[in-house]
RNA sequence: GGCGGCAUAGCCAAGUGGUAAGGCAUCGGUCUGCAAAACCGACAUUCUCCGGUUCAAAUCCGGAUGCCGCCUCCA
């Protein structure tokens, strides 16, 4: 069974070859820390986290790198706000970004490396660049030329000619096309700085993703990834410095996922109209999110909406199954497609569970072995529904200051008046326990558990 | 101005030539003291609209309308 991805580069699903067989090299732009992660965020980390889950589970050896943005205008920016130093904004906020994305269930990358610490690399590539004439300097600035390197567009599918430079942005006139961009900033005071072959400076956004891929993947590696919005200019640019600086294809396989929209429109830091990953971990499961995230096809944009949020919390012969959901992933790794396996899966289980012959108990095993596989590609079920049952118990009771101990104790009333076959008490009390939004489910063994529905 | 994407039931969402997955909601049934959960069944003759190609189209082509994105930092 091959493995079609769909490739930014050729706008077409192509079967993936890794370069080397059996081995995979995957790069995902990951955040610039100077701010809280947004959902936005959680989605293109957990998209690749699945797509490495899923390559390792097809047999992969994965190396999979992940970076950190830590040195950046908008960090310097953020520093002097705050009165912290730039290193200590990337730590801060570097530190958030693991909680979030822990409490999300993500898997650590192979690798993930920061663009400070791999300055050297990174002057590398760009003494490359100037000594191919690719480069230029300028009042300790360095450009790359793009009218040096003729495939400038290829990957967003635009010609130069066609862009409209400068329509938001004022041009730099030391530049020799409006469309060069910094590889190297000369220093500013106050400002975090590196020596160079060109004095004192830091590296500029684009070209520390092409030092630090190619320093662990090699000058060609399997799959480059990120968000669309990455598209142009960072991922362009990256392929002119990376293709002009080692004379050689850089990446096989873009992939990009689309975004997370807010009343149908796209969520961003700069438009302001973003939800933390930790404000929604205050309201919804992990889980749950994840779900969501995954309810679409990564290439889609998917609406972040409390009623869309909302539906996830409510969810909850074997290895045709698994086959099935081997084929969702395998098509441009639809999880939309796989989940409905997993819900086919969860169905069966029940009915062989129902049905109680022997045979029957023996394919809910099978079923079961199988959900716990997919769960495991896709992230899920990281925690047992008793803890699920509980976690949620005390987040609803926090948020609406029910106590759950009287909760538990009007039940064990409702149990009394049950035994004594008073049934009309035993409904009143269950009546009441409705009103507080809280649902019954009596057990065939005599127990009775509880749970909030969120309709109070 | 240039480039690109999307439009599928009440809602979410798969489906790139062969006759509409899955989930939520809703309505019946089994089970239950009654419920809940679970299971069984019902739920788009039709895929924004108009043309075209084809034996056959949600799927391909042309056009219209609507929504969104990129061309500036952004996952």
């Amino acid at each position: 069974m091959s493995l079609l991805i769909y490739n930014s580069l050729s706008g077409e699903k192509e079967e993936f070859v890794p370069v080397h067989p059996g081995r995979v090299g995957m790069y995902v732009c990951g955040p610039t820390v100077y701010g809280p992660c947004h959902i936005g965020h959680a989605r293109s980390v957990v998209v690749f986290d699945v797509i490495a889950r899923y390559l390792r589970i097809k047999g992969y050896d994965v190396k999979y790198v992940r970076n950190f943005t830590d040195v950046d205008d908008k960090i310097i920016n953020r520093a002097a706000e705050t009165g912290l130093s730039a290193a200590e904004v990337a730590e801060k906020y570097i530190a958030e970004f693991y909680r979030d994305m822990d409490a999300l269930f993500v898997q650590r990358a192979t690798v993930e490396p920061r663009a400070t610490e791999h300055i050297s690399d990174i002057i590398r590539v760009i003494q490359l660049l100037v000594d191919k004439g690719v480069a230029y300097e300028s009042g300790g600035d360095v450009f790359f030329s793009v009218d040096r390197f003729p495939e400038y567009g290829k990957l967003s599918g635009r010609r130069l000619e066609e862009m409209d430079a400068g329509a938001r942005i004022e041009v730099d006139k030391r530049k020799k096309n409006p469309f060069d961009f910094v590889l190297w900033k000369a220093e500013k005071p106050g400002e975090p700085s590196w020596d160079s072959p060109w004095g004192r400076g830091r590296p500029g956004w684009h070209i520390e993703c092409s030092a630090m891929s190619t320093h662990y993947l090699g000058e060609t590696f399997d799959i480059h990834g990120g968000g669309r919005d990455l598209l142009f200019p960072h991922h362009e640019n990256e392929i002119a410095q990376s293709e002009a600086a080692f004379g050689r294809q850089f990446v096989r396989y873009w992939v990009h996922n689309g975004f997370v929209r807010i009343d149908k429109e796209k969520m961003s830091k700069s438009l302001n109209n973003f939800k933390t990953v930790k404000e929604i971990l205050d309201s919804y499961d992990p889980e749950a999110v994840r779900l969501f995230l995954l309810s679409k096809h990564y290439r889609s944009p998917v609406d972040f909406s409390q009623a869309s949020m909302d539906q996830s919390n409510d969810s909850g012969d074997g290895s045709d199954l698994w086959d099935r959901f081997c084929q969702a992933m395998d098509d441009d790794f639809n999880t939309a497609r796989g989940i409905a396996v997993l819900f086919e899966a969860a169905r069966e289980i029940n009915r062989a569970l129902d049905s109680g012959t022997n045979e029957d108990r023996c394919k809910a095993m099978e079923a079961r072995e199988t959900m716990v596989r997919i769960g495991s590609v896709l992230g899920l079920f990281n925690v047992s529904a008793r803890e699920h049952l509980e976690r949620q118990k005390d987040a609803v009771a926090r948020e609406t200051h029910i106590d759950s101990a009287k909760i538990d104790s009007m039940v064990a009333q409702r149990a009394a008046a049950r035994k004594a076959r008073d049934f009309a008490t035993a409904d009143r009390i269950r009546d009441q326990l409705a009103g507080l939004g809280v649902v019954l489910e009596d057990l065939p063994d005599g127990t009775t558990i509880w749970k909030f529905t969120g309709k109070g």
